[in-house]
DNA sequence: GCTTATCGGAGTATTTCATTCCGATAGGAT
DNA sequence: ATCCTATCGGAATGAAATACTCCGATAAGC
């Protein structure tokens, strides 16, 4: 699932770096399907590794939640860059799904006001939107894609895939996630059907849940003004 | 949301009563968004009670829990058959899909390996499957939806669609919720598409998920049998 | 005005969780 | 071969959260 890079060490070494791929990768599983108060020991032991290994690269929980949502917006990102490279827009904006639901990228919504964002972080949401906007964009100037449908409703199309999955997530599981997805994104196609209801979602309504509680986060503010 | 029963009570008694549903309302949306693990003193405040009254109702939170599931269950079997009489089978089925996400049916689903089932509890899952393999079944021989979608995949559906929301759900959360899902039942609509990748989701795998850790459950077995 | 069912929420014992600490293990250098 | 040290795993700890109980306050019904 993460793409890994291979720069080969040795030993203890690699072992350590494995042990980092391997904690990441349970700590978006975990936290994506129990939410941001699942225990740290949950992502310690899918992950097959000790607490002090765990707390030895991440000196907190929030440090590791943090990396995650970065992570997760890295990858986003990569994805998004190939679904603009594609040659046909209506397959990069599927591709682009297909991926971000792969990796659970959607999966920092149910984080969302658990941490504090830093401004890095909204950079790279900011730049994320914008490039989810590009796509849209595109697939809908190409025909591909229903017009009423905004890059909001595909950011919460992820998300909502994202979080799906029990807590031991199986085969089976996938499997029925893909048939889902599939049915979703047959859905989303330019086709004569009815208008889709209510009004299209706000990025106001997207942003808020970032908020953390108790302190002011200045970035949200400045985001939408 | 919840369809009350109208039975003229008065004073303390018609707060109880109304105490009732408010304390069950708040139930579901809180366990369904946050899992069966969410604190019963969120449930509290949301329903605007005190604990007190709350645990005069249900002695127990597995109580609580296990009468959820049970009301979710009978609301859905009342949407089904209303489904089954509709004139037209497509209608029928779409609008027990919303009617179901309407009421976060689906949100029993995480709820699974939280309690343990007890025999009524099996009696209601049966008949409810029973049930909506007749409203699929007959939109299948209709027409109106696309054939390669199996019963389980609406009730995978209608779960992915139950559980979503933010842990404090707002207006802005169901617009965005009834657009996804419009996007997903137009998906459901008999055309000329791709077929659905991987295979049908089974039973077992459906079913499993309610075995209660640490002690046999034995109508899972016969269920399975 | 009195009785009593019901209400709300503070209090308690228990559990869960984040974080720390330390002995064990095994690369890698000498 | 042997010692040194980085890394590992998980038990120990203190703090926070949580299920459940208890009780004084409130107001309906007579």
């Amino acid at each position: 699932m993460t793409e890994r890079v291979e720069r080969p060490r040795r030993g203890r070494q690699a072992e350590a770096e494995r042990n980092d791929w391997l904690v990441l990768d349970a700590a978006r599983e975990v936290f994506a399907t129990r939410g941001a108060g699942a225990p740290i020991a949950a992502v310690a032991e899918r992950a097959g590794v000790g607490m002090g290994s765990l707390y030895r690269r991440y000196g907190s929980k929030t440090e590791l939640l943090r990396r995650l949502c970065m992570l997760a917006m890295e990858q986003s990102a990569g994805a998004a860059e190939a679904a603009l490279a594609a040659p046909d827009a209506w397959d990069g904006l599927a591709g682009f799904v297909r991926t971000c639901v792969g990796f659970r990228s959607g999966a920092l919504g149910p984080l969302a006001g658990a941490i504090e964002t830093t401004p890095e972080m909204w950079e790279a949401s900011r730049r994320g939107r914008d490039l989810l906007d590009a796509i849209v964009d595109r697939a809908h100037r190409d025909g591909g894609l229903r017009e009423d449908v905004t890059a909001l409703d595909v950011m919460w199309l992820i998300e909502l895939f994202s979080r799906w999955g029990a807590a031991r997530s199986s085969p089976e599981d996938d499997n029925a996630r893909q048939r889902l997805l599939a049915i979703a994104l047959d859905g989303l196609r330019a086709r004569g059907t009815e208008p889709l209801p209510g009004t299209p979602p706000s990025v106001e309504h997207y942003v808020e849940r970032w908020r953390y509680p108790g302190r002011v986060t200045q970035a949200i503010d400045s985001e939408l003004a």
